[in-house]
DNA sequence: CATGCGTGGAT
DNA sequence: TATCCAAGCAT
C-alpha cells in the first residue's frame, strides 16, 4: 500500500546525511535551520547555522537583538528579508506566546516569513505532526514518479502534490519523512543526471519508465535577467568615508554601501552628479575599477567602484561620514564587502 | 499569479 | 564563460 514511503523511510535510515539540525528537535533551531536553507545549499548555509545559533542561542536572544545584529550575522547569505523577518517574528513569538513556540501548524502559518513549507516542517520536525513539508526537492521527486505534467508554481501542482504526500507521510516519525524525501531528492533524484540505476524507487517511477526523467518537472518560462548599471563613490578624505544605509523596496533593503549613480546603459555616469554645488576643496579621482559583472537570479548588475579623495566630505543627503575602522561592524552586501577588503590589501602595502 | 529577493557552487 | 540553480516567501 505505501512501498513509496517505506522505501524512502528505508533509504534515509541507510543514507541520511548527518547534518546539525538533525540532532535537536527544538522548534527554534529547527526554524533557524529552514529559513538558513530557503533557497541555499546546505553548505552554504551550514555555517551561518552555526554563527547563528552561537549569537543568538534561544528565542529571547533573538528577540532582544538590534536588528543591525541580525543583519550583520546574516551578511553574504543573501535573501535578507529572511534575517528580517526572523527578528521580527522572535520579537512577535515572545510577546504573543511569552517565548514558547506555537505547535499548531495554522499558527505557525502567522510567523513572518513562514510559509506552508517552513510551518510543516516545524510542525512534523519539532512537533511530530503529520504536515508534508513539500520544497523544491518533493516537487521534482514526485512529479517524475507520477508524471505530473503541471507546472512548477502553479497551484494546480502545489494541490495536487500535496494530496499525493499527505496519503504517504506516515503519522508516525512524519519528520523523519519529509526529511527523507528532501535528502532523497537532492541526493537520488537529482535535478541533471539522477541516479536511477540505484534508485529504490524505479520499479514505481514514471519519468524513468518512459524516459523522461528531466522533463519533470515542468519549469516555467524563465524571463531573461534585467541589466542593471550601478556606478560607486567612495568619497574619503583618508579618514572616513561616505556611506548610507539602502532604503526598502529595493535590493538589499537596510545593508549599507556608497553614494552611486545609476544608467539604463554602459555609459558611465560621473561622480558630480551626486554634488549639487561646486565643493571648495574640489574632488580627485585616484581610482576608477573595471565593469564588475554580477549575475543575480532577476538581474545583471554592473558595477564600477572610483575612489574620490577630497579634503572635506561633499554632503550628501541620506549619506553620512563612518571611520573606516567603524565600517567592519555594518552589514554589506557581499559584492561591497569583497571590494572593501580588496581595497583594504592594496592600501595596507601602498599608503594610501 | 507573476515578480522580486542574493549568493556561490556545479556543469 | 554563461547558465542554472538550492530545504520559499511576501506582495
Amino acid at each position: 500500500m505505501n512501498k513509496i514511503g517505506d522505501e524512502l523511510i528505508r533509504w534515509y535510515r541507510e543514507n541520511k546525511r548527518d547534518l546539525p539540525w538533525r540532532r535537536v528537535h527544538d522548534p527554534y533551531e529547527i526554524w533557524i535551520s529552514e529559513v538558513v536553507l530557503q533557497q541555499t545549499r546546505v553548505t552554504q548555509g551550514i555555517t551561518y547555522y552555526h554563527n547563528f545559533l552561537k549569537k543568538f542561542p534561544n528565542i529571547f536572544t533573538l528577540a532582544e537583538a538590534e536588528t543591525e545584529e541580525v543583519y550583520k550575522i546574516w551578511q553574504g547569505l543573501g535573501y535578507y528579508s529572511r534575517a528580517r523577518n526572523l527578528h521580527q517574528a522572535a520579537k512577535f513569538i515572545v510577546e504573543k506566546y511569552a517565548g514558547s513556540f506555537p505547535d499548531e501548524y495554522a499558527k505557525l502559518l502567522e510567523i513572518k516569513g513562514v510559509g506552508h513549507y517552513i510551518a510543516a516542517a516545524i510542525a512534523s520536525i519539532a512537533f511530530a505532526q503529520p504536515y508534508p513539508a513539500i520544497d523544491g526537492n518533493a516537487y521534482r521527486l514526485f512529479t517524475r514518479l507520477f508524471g505530473i505534467e503541471l507546472k512548477l508554481g502553479s497551484s494546480a501542482l502545489k494541490k495536487e502534490v500535496l494530496r499525493i504526500v499527505s496519503g504517504i507521510i506516515p503519522q508516525k516519525s512524519p519528520g523523519d519523512f519529509n526529511q527523507a524525501v528532501m535528502d532523497f531528492a537532492s541526493i537520488v533524484c537529482t535535478p541533471k543526471s539522477p541516479d536511477c540505476i540505484n534508485c529504490p524507487l524505479s520499479g514505481y517511477c514514471f519519468a524513468l519508465s518512459n524516459n523522461r526523467q528531466t522533463d519533470f518537472p515542468v519549469k516555467p518560462l524563465k524571463r531573461k535577467p534585467k541589466d542593471r548599471f550601478i556606478n560607486y563613490y567612495l568619497f574619503s578624505d583618508g579618514k572616513k568615508l561616505l556611506i548610507r544605509k539602502r532604503k526598502s523596496g529595493d535590493i538589499w533593503e537596510n545593508l549599507y554601501d556608497f553614494p552611486n549613480t545609476e544608467s539604463s546603459n554602459a555609459e558611465q555616469p560621473r561622480f558630480y552628479d551626486l554634488v549639487s554645488e561646486n565643493h571648495p576643496c574640489g574632488y580627485t579621482v585616484k581610482f576608477v575599477s573595471e565593469i564588475i559583472r554580477h549575475q543575480l537570479t532577476h538581474q545583471t548588475l554592473f558595477v564600477t567602484f572610483s575612489e574620490i579623495g577630497c579634503n572635506i566630505l561633499p554632503k550628501i543627503e541620506d549619506f553620512h561620514a563612518e571611520s573606516l575602522k567603524h565600517l567592519g561592524n555594518l552589514p554589506w552586501p557581499r559584492l561591497i564587502t569583497r571590494y572593501l577588503e580588496k581595497r583594504d590589501k592594496e592600501q595596507s602595502t601602498a599608503n594610501y
